[in-house]
DNA sequence: TAGGTTTGTTTCAAACTTTAACCAAGCGTC
DNA sequence: GACGCTTGGTTAAAGTTTGAAACAAACCTA
């Protein structure tokens, strides 16, 4: 089959996609590695762990909820632990498993930076869009996401790493 | 004055948002890497150069064109030059210059890769929007791209990265 | 319950990025 | 024409990411 190439519109909508994504991702990555001394990724990390029951996540599931192979988020986790942000605790009922758990002080960090990031945000993105749009940002993203979720023609490192993979812990929760 | 925090709207819309990046960007990554033996980053710089008059660029503008630091560009290019994709040249005119020429072989293994690639972005994107949310994309992304490219509020690593520094190079062309 | 498979996680090496110098060449000026 | 500032590019060291093992615990199943 010959090659179905962008049309003009598709590429000029391509271009400024990548050219978007990649200056906001450098901008809020400055930004929280000035003020919380981390870049977004692990910022998101403990933006994840907040939100979960007790703060608390098996580092699979963190992983997933992060979008990141479980690797990365070894190294994530042992660096975030050095900081004294997270503190990880075996699993009493999964001896393989192990849980990362935010920290007070990992709390706290987030407390004190999620401020300055919304707004970095909000400079960036939703200052400047209107509700239609911000519905159409969700919708196209959404289906974006939904489409390579959802897509295995696109060979995975693992198996198990595939985000349509979805169990719940053997033991989360209280 | 008190955080104006995101709306549930607003949220929505950015968690997809991140997770369509996300995800895009990994799957691209991985096709690359499988087909072309790089990353989207490298394949991009690549395919800046294919589009230079002559396929030949310095090193600054190569940079600023490919959105990434000189010295993220340096690295890059020295792999790329290992394996043969490009070389460099000294500039006459400048001596402080040195150019980034795409090889015959690096034209070649973008040609071979090319359709593979658009049609990764193909199917995880363009095939699931209607028209008017290409449209809307560009629109959206433009909007975003403007206001971190205009905005100077966030520090930047060095004055004379920034993206609207716009010079002409002193001895491009041919 | 022994054997093989799956699952959860870590480890390791190689590749890549970042940050902060560094050096040399141009530029301006006194 | 020497001083200082800017520009183009690289380098070095530390930090991060990746991808492929390695490993141990849990789960089959005959």
């Amino acid at each position: 089959m010959t090659t179905r190439w962008l049309t003009p519109k598709e590429q000029r909508a391509w271009r400024a996609y990548m050219a978007a994504t990649h200056l906001l991702e450098d901008a809020i990555d400055r930004q929280l590695q000035q003020d919380a001394g981390m870049p977004h990724l692990y910022y998101g990390i403990l933006a994840n762990l907040s939100e979960a029951p007790e703060r608390k996540l098996r580092m699979t599931d963190l992983a997933e909820k992060s979008k990141i192979t479980r690797s990365r988020l070894t190294y994530a986790v042992t660096r975030l632990e050095k900081d004294g942000l997270i503190r990880r605790e075996d699993c009493q009922w999964d001896k393989r498993s192990s849980f990362a758990i935010l920290t007070d002080e990992g709390m706290a960090v987030l407390e004190r930076t999620a401020p300055g990031h919304v707004e970095t945000v909000r400079a960036a993105v939703f200052d400047h869009l209107s509700a239609e749009q911000v519905e159409q940002l969700e919708e196209i993203s959404s289906v974006i996401a939904r489409a390579l979720e959802g897509d295995e023609s696109t060979p995975r490192p693992t198996a198990d790493e595939l985000p349509w993979r979805r169990r719940s812990s053997p033991c989360s929760g209280s």
